[in-house]
RNA sequence: GCGGAUGUGGCGUAAUUGGUAGCCGCGCUAGACUUAGGAUCUAGUUCCUCACGGAGUGGGGGUUCGAGUCCCCCCAUCCGCACCA
C-alpha cells in the first residue's frame, strides 16, 4: 500500500506527546483563544461515533487558530461522577473509582488514535479530591453569600448580618433572636440554602428519583410505588439569578433556537400581582370579625389573597377565580355546606402524580368553595374555586379567571357553567356574544370593551392603565414571574462530592475551608441504609471533630465537640459547572484558578457541544460562572462567548427479512411482495456491506441462522434500512475504533466533517467512507511517483496551479470561519482532482496545501511536512494567505437567460458594458433562436453576473 | 397547544449578497488496464423524451427582468417546552 495511514498516525502521534506540542502555557505575546469540548461522562460503553463529531469540529478549530497564530487553549477531562458506575458498584460491589477509572482509560486510548491537539497536562476528572476540593469551596461561597436585590449581585452573608443588626426593616427582631432563629432567618437568603422541597421518593430503592425516572407513579427501575414527599435537601437559589440569565443571552453568540430553549425555560413573563379582597360578608360564618372591606383595600385588615397575571388589562372580565388545590387558604374560606366536597376534591388532585395529570390537560375538574372575593375594581362578587388546572409552584398559585380571553379559563367556565365576559375586541367597538364562541380570544392584541375606564383603550395601554390604578389603590403593582426553580442541590448517592457541612443541633454549619476537600468516604455498601439514608450513612469514619478540625468516627459523636457530617452528595452538574474556569489553572491547590490565568484566559471563546444541554448544564454553568463573577473570580458576566451545537448521529439500522411461511428462509428486499408475509429483523451493520448482506458471516453470526436459506436478486441479498437511534440493540452502533483500523483516523477524521453541516442531526452511513480514503490516496500520490518515491519538486508553478491552490485556501479559510466543514472537505477534494489533472507535484502549491490540510487531517499534513524536509511540526506553520492576484481573469462567462431561463454562455471582457455585451451576443445564431427575430422588450445585464433577455 | 428547526437526484449533500440548480462524494451504467478486484483510470448518471424540447428544489399563491434563496397560506418530519395564569 502506497498510502500507510497504519505507520503513520502512530508515529507522529508519539511525535507529538513526546515533544509535547500540544502543551499550552498560561501566557505568550501571541492572541488567546479557548476553545472548548463538553465535558463527558466516561461511560462503559466508550465512545461511538456520535461522540468525536464536535470533537473533530473543535480540533479543526483550534489547528485553524493555532495556524493564525493565536495561543489555542484546547483541554479535555472528565465528567466523572455519575450514576451508572454507582449502579454498577450496587449491582457487583465494585468501588466507582475503579469502574471510573477503567473507563477514562478506555476513552483515552480512543481520543488519543483519532489523534486530538488536547493539552492532556490540564486533564480534569470530577471525582478527584483536588479538583473536588474547588466544587466544595463554590458551595460554601454559595452558602455565605446571598442576593442583594438592590445591587443585582451577590454579597457576603456576614454584610447582611450586620444590616441586621443596625435594625434592617427585613428582620426588625434580629437582635432579640437565638442563634436557631437568626441562623434560619439567614437560610432564607443563603445561595446555597435547605428547605422542605417536594420530591418522588421511591422508599423501596430509598432514594429520590428524577421526573423522567418515574412513570405512572412507578419507578422505571423495578418498578416500584413513588410517592410526593416533603424533603430537606439543599438547593441553590440560581432563581436570583433569573433576570441576569435572560439579559446575558443578549450577549452571547450562540444559535436563536438554544437562545429561546433558555427563555422558556427561564420563563420570565410581565405582569401585575394584585390583592383580591375576600368577600367576608358572605363568609362571616368562616370568617368571623373581620371587618368592612369596602371601599378600603389595605390588604393588611381586609382578608385578601394575592394573584398573579399576564394580563392585568382584563381584569373587567373576571368571572371567577381559581385557587391551586395546595393553596393555605381554602381551608379558611370553604363554607360548611361545600366541605365535604372540598376536601375530597383536594385529597383526590394532590394524590394524582405529575403523569397523570399532564396525561389529562383536555379533562375539567374543580369545586366550588362557596367562598366569594371581591374584584377590586368592579366590587362585583366572584366566586373562588379550586380547580388542578392552577399549579402551586407558579405565581401565587393563584388566578383571576377570565374565561373570554384564556383558554384554559374558557374550558372551566364552559364546564361548570360560569359567566363569560368579553373585555377584548380585535375590532374597535366590535363585540360579539361569547355565549356563541367555540374557543377563547387569547391575542394580546386589540382594543378593551365593556372594561370601565380603560374601556376603549389599546390591550398594551389599559395593561399599563390598569397596573397604574391598582399601584395608586395599594393592592398590587407591576411584577415579574419566572418559570425557573430554584435548583435542587442535594442527592441521596455516594458517587458525589461530599458536602462540607456538619450538623449542631440540627443546624448547617461549614466546614473550614482550610480543612478542604473533606474527602469521600469508604463505605461498606453503595445502596441506602436500612433506615432510609443515604449510603454515606454506610461509612464508619463520617462525623466531624470540631476542635480538631477533622473527620473523626460516627461513634464519637457527642454533639459536643464531634457532630455529624451531611449524608447527601452533590449532583452531576456541581462539578460540571465550573470546569471551564479550573482548566486555566488546573494544579492550582491554593485556589480555584489564579486571577493571573483567568485575567489572561477571561472565558470560552468557542464552545461544541450537544443540543441536549440546553437547558441543564448551559443555565447551571452560567449561573455558576455569575455567581463567581459576583465574588470576583471569573472575570466574564458569560462563560461561552460563542457556542455550536452538534448536530445528533443517528444510527442506520440494517434489516434481513424472514418469510412468515418458511422460518428458514430469508427474502432479499427487491424481491419482497408484501411486507405482511415477512418479519423485519435487525442485523449487524458490521456484517453489511453497502446494503449488501455478507451471507457467510450472517451464517456465522447466530446459531440460528446456521443454515439460513436465502431467495437472492443478481445474486445479492439486498438488506433493507431505517434511520433510527444508536443502539446495542439496534445492532446499529459505530465504533470509531473499527473505522480508524480500516481506513485511519485522517479518513475518520474528515469523513466525520463531509457527513453534513456539523449542527444538523443526521445518520451514520459508512457508506461514503471509501471515496474519503480514495481522496487521501490521491492525496497522497501528489508528491508520490508512480513508485511511491517522495517526487515533490522545486519548480516553479504555474498560473493556473497557483489559481488552485489560492482558490482552495480563500475557500478553506472561509468554511472554517463559519463552521462549515463539510464544504471544505469537497473544496479538497476538487483541489486535489485538478491538481492530479495538472500533474502538479510543485512545492511551492504542495507545501501550502498540506498546511491547509493539517487541522481536518493532521497526521498525514505532518509527514507530509517532514517528506518535505521541515523539522519542526506542521502545527507551528503558519496559515498560507490567500492572494486575490491568482484568481484575477480578464474574462467572464456570462450566462445568456432569456424570460430567466439560461440558454447558453458566452465569454466577455472584463469591464465589458452592456453595449458591448448586447452586440457581441446579436448575432449569435443562439441568440436569433430565442428571440425569434424580433427584438427584445429589455436586456438586463448585471456585470460579472449575469445577462437576462426578456422577450 | 406554544416555540424552534428542517424539507433539493436512488443516498449524504452544494449553491456565502435574489443571478448558470444539483458542486463534491456514495451508488449505479459503460469502457480501459489486469490472473484477479472490495485496486486504479476514462466517460456517463435529476426526471420525461429517439430527438427538438419540456418539467423540476414538500404543496399552493405572490413580489421580481430573474426565486432553492424574499413575502403570505398550507402540508410533512424532527427537536424543545407544555394546564406557566
Amino acid at each position: 500500500m502506497d498510502y500507510n495511514f497504519n505507520e503513520i498516525e502512530p508515529k507522529w502521534q508519539r511525535f507529538w506527546r513526546d515533544n509535547k506540542v500540544y502543551h499550552v502555557e498560561n501566557s505568550s505575546k501571541k492572541p488567546h483563544y479557548y476553545v472548548l469540548d463538553m465535558f463527558p461522562y466516561p461511560s462503559g460503553a466508550g465512545l461511538h461515533v456520535g461522540h468525536p463529531l464536535g470533537y473533530i469540529a473543535s480540533d479543526i478549530y483550534a489547528r485553524y487558530k493555532r495556524l493564525r497564530g493565536f495561543n489555542v487553549l484546547h483541554p479535555m477531562g472528565y465528567d466523572a461522577y455519575g450514576l451508572p458506575a454507582e449502579q454498577y458498584a450496587i449491582q457487583t460491589g465494585q468501588h466507582p473509582a475503579k469502574t471510573t477509572e477503567a473507563n477514562i482509560a478506555r476513552y483515552r486510548e480512543q481520543l488519543d488514535k483519532i489523534g486530538f491537539c488536547f493539552d492532556w497536562d490540564r486533564e480534569v476528572r470530577t471525582c478527584d479530591p483536588k479538583y473536588y476540593k474547588w466544587t466544595q469551596w463554590t458551595f460554601l461561597q454559595l452558602f455565605n453569600h446571598y442576593y442583594d436585590e438592590a445591587q443585582q449581585k451577590a454579597r457576603p452573608i456576614s454584610e447582611l448580618v450586620k444590616q441586621f443588626e443596625e435594625g434592617d426593616e427585613r428582620a426588625p427582631e434580629w437582635n432579640s433572636m437565638d442563634e436557631r432563629q437568626r441562623q434560619e432567618l439567614l437560610m432564607q437568603y443563603r445561595l446555597a440554602y435547605l428547605a422542605d422541597i417536594p420530591v418522588n421518593w421511591c422508599a423501596e430503592l430509598g432514594t429520590v428519583l428524577a421526573n423522567d425516572e418515574v412513570v405512572n407513579g412507578l419507578s422505571v427501575r423495578g418498578g416500584y410505588p413513588v410517592e410526593r414527599k416533603l424533603m430537606r435537601q439543599w438547593s441553590l437559589r440560581i432563581t436570583s439569578y433569573a433576570q441576569r440569565l435572560v439579559d446575558g443571552l443578549e450577549q452571547v453568540d450562540w444559535s436563536d433556537s438554544l437562545k429561546e430553549i433558555q427563555r422558556n425555560w427561564i420563563g420570565r413573563s410581565e405582569g401585575a400581582a394584585v390583592w383580591f379582597p375576600l368577600d367576608v360578608k358572605s363568609n362571616d360564618n368562616v370568617l368571623p370579625g373581620a371587618q368592612a372591606y369596602m371601599p378600603q383595600f389595605d390588604p393588611q385588615p381586609v382578608p385578601s389573597f394575592e394573584i398573579f397575571t399576564t394580563r392585568p388589562d382584563t381584569i373587567f372580565g373576571v368571572t371567577f377565580m381559581v385557587l391551586c388545590p395546595e393553596h393555605e387558604l381554602i381551608d379558611e374560606i370553604t363554607t360548611p355546606e361545600q366541605k365535604a366536597e372540598v376536601e375530597a376534591y383536594v385529597t383526590w388532585a394532590k394524590n394524582r402524580s405529575e403523569r397523570e395529570r399532564q396525561a389529562e390537560v383536555k379533562k375539567v375538574s374543580g369545586v366550588f368553595t362557596g367562598a366569594y372575593a371581591i374584584n377590586p375594581l368592579t366590587e362585583e362578587r366572584i366566586p373562588i374555586w379550586v380547580s388542578e388546572y392552577v399549579l402551586a409552584g407558579y405565581g401565587t398559585g393563584a388566578i383571576m379567571a377570565v374565561p373570554a380571553h384564556d383558554s384554559r379559563d374558557f374550558a372551566f367556565a364552559r364546564h361548570f357553567n360560569l359567566p363569560i365576559r368579553q373585555v377584548v375586541s380585535m375590532e374597535k367597538d366590535v363585540t360579539s356574544d361569547p355565549a356563541k364562541w367555540s374557543e377563547s380570544m387569547d391575542a394580546k392584541t386589540g382594543w378593551s370593551v365593556n372594561s370601565g375606564f380603560v374601556t376603549g383603550m389599546k390591550v398594551k395601554d389599559a395593561m399599563k392603565a390598569v397596573i397604574d390604578k391598582i399601584e395608586e389603590m395599594g393592592i398590587g403593582h407591576r411584577t415579574v414571574n419566572y418559570r425557573l426553580r430554584d435548583a435542587i442541590f442535594s442527592r441521596q448517592r455516594y458517587w458525589g462530592e461530599p458536602f462540607p457541612i456538619y450538623y449542631k443541633d440540627g443546624i448547617p454549619y461549614p466546614i473550614p475551608e482550610e480543612c478542604l476537600p473533606l474527602e469521600l468516604p469508604q463505605v461498606s455498601e453503595y445502596k441506602p441504609t436500612a433506615t432510609g439514608e443515604p449510603p454515606l450513612g454506610h461509612a464508619e469514619m463520617w462525623a466531624w471533630d470540631e476542635k480538631k478540625r477533622q473527620i473523626v468516627s460516627k461513634s464519637l459523636i457527642d454533639n459536643v465537640n464531634v457532630f455529624p457530617l451531611e449524608l447527601s452528595t452533590m449532583p452531576g452538574f456541581a462539578g460540571s459547572s465550573g470546569y471551564y474556569l479550573r482548566y486555566m489553572d488546573p494544579h492550582n491547590d491554593d485556589a480555584y484558578f489564579s486571577p493571573s490565568a483567568v485575567n489572561y484566559w477571561q472565558n470560552v471563546d468557542l464552545y461544541v457541544g450537544g443540543a441536549e444541554h440546553g437547558t441543564g448544564h448551559l443555565i447551571y454553568a452560567r449561573f455558576w460562572n455569575k455567581f463567581l463573577f459576583d465574588i470576583g473570580m471569573s472575570v466574564k458576566d458569560e462563560p461561552f462567548q460563542k457556542l455550536v451545537n452538534q448536530g445528533m448521529i443517528q444510527g442506520r439500522s440494517n434489516f434481513v427479512y424472514r418469510s412468515k411461511a418458511d422460518n428458514g428462509l430469508f427474502i432479499s428486499k427487491g424481491l419482497i411482495k408484501n411486507m405482511d408475509d415477512v418479519t423485519p429483523i435487525h442485523v449487524d451493520i458490521n456484517i453489511v456491506n453497502n446494503d449488501i448482506l455478507d451471507i457467510d458471516k450472517f451464517r456465522a453470526w447466530r446459531p440460528e441462522y446456521a443454515n439460513a436459506r436465502f431467495e437472492l436478486e443478481d445474486d445479492k441479498y439486498i438488506c433493507g434500512w431505517e434511520i433510527e437511534k444508536m443502539s446495542k440493540s439496534m445492532f446499529n452502533v459505530q465504533n470509531p475504533d473499527d473505522l480508524v483500523e480500516r481506513y485511519g483516523a485522517d479518513t475518520l477524521r474528515m469523513y466525520e466533517m463531509f457527513l453534513g453541516p456539523v449542527e444538523q442531526a443526521k445518520p451514520w452511513d459508512t457508506n461514503g467512507i471509501e471515496g474519503v480514503f480514495r481522496f487521501f490516496k490521491k492525496f497522497w500520490r501528489l508528491y508520490h511517483d508512480e513508485q511511491n518515491n517522495y517526487a515533490v519538486v522545486d519548480e516553479e508553478p504555474t498560473k493556473a496551479e497557483l489559481k488552485i491552490l489560492h482558490q482552495t485556501i480563500k475557500k478553506v479559510t472561509d468554511d472554517i470561519e463559519r463552521f462549515s466543514f463539510n464544504t471544505s472537505v469537497s473544496t479538497f477534494m476538487i483541489c486535489v482532482n485538478d491538481l492530479a489533472q495538472a500533474k502538479c507535484r510543485k512545492r511551492a502549491i504542495l507545501e501550502p496545501l498540506a498546511i491547509l490540510v493539517l487541522p481536518f487531517a493532521p497526521h498525514i499534513a505532518e509527514e507530509l511536512w517532514h517528506l518535505m524536509g521541515n523539522e519542526s511540526s506542521v502545527c507551528d506553520a503558519q496559515w498560507p494567505e490567500y492572494d486575490e492576484s491568482h484568481l484575477v481573469e480578464d474574462s467572464f462567462k456570462y450566462p445568456v437567460s432569456f424570460n430567466g431561463k439560461m440558454r447558453f454562455t458566452v465569454d466577455l471582457p472584463n469591464g465589458c458594458t452592456q453595449d458591448e455585451a448586447v452586440k457581441a451576443i446579436k448575432d449569435l445564431d443562439e441568440f436569433k433562436k430565442w428571440t425569434g427575430g424580433k427584438e427584445p422588450k429589455k436586456i438586463i445585464f448585471v456585470p460579472k453576473r449575469i445577462i437576462n433577455i426578456v422577450c
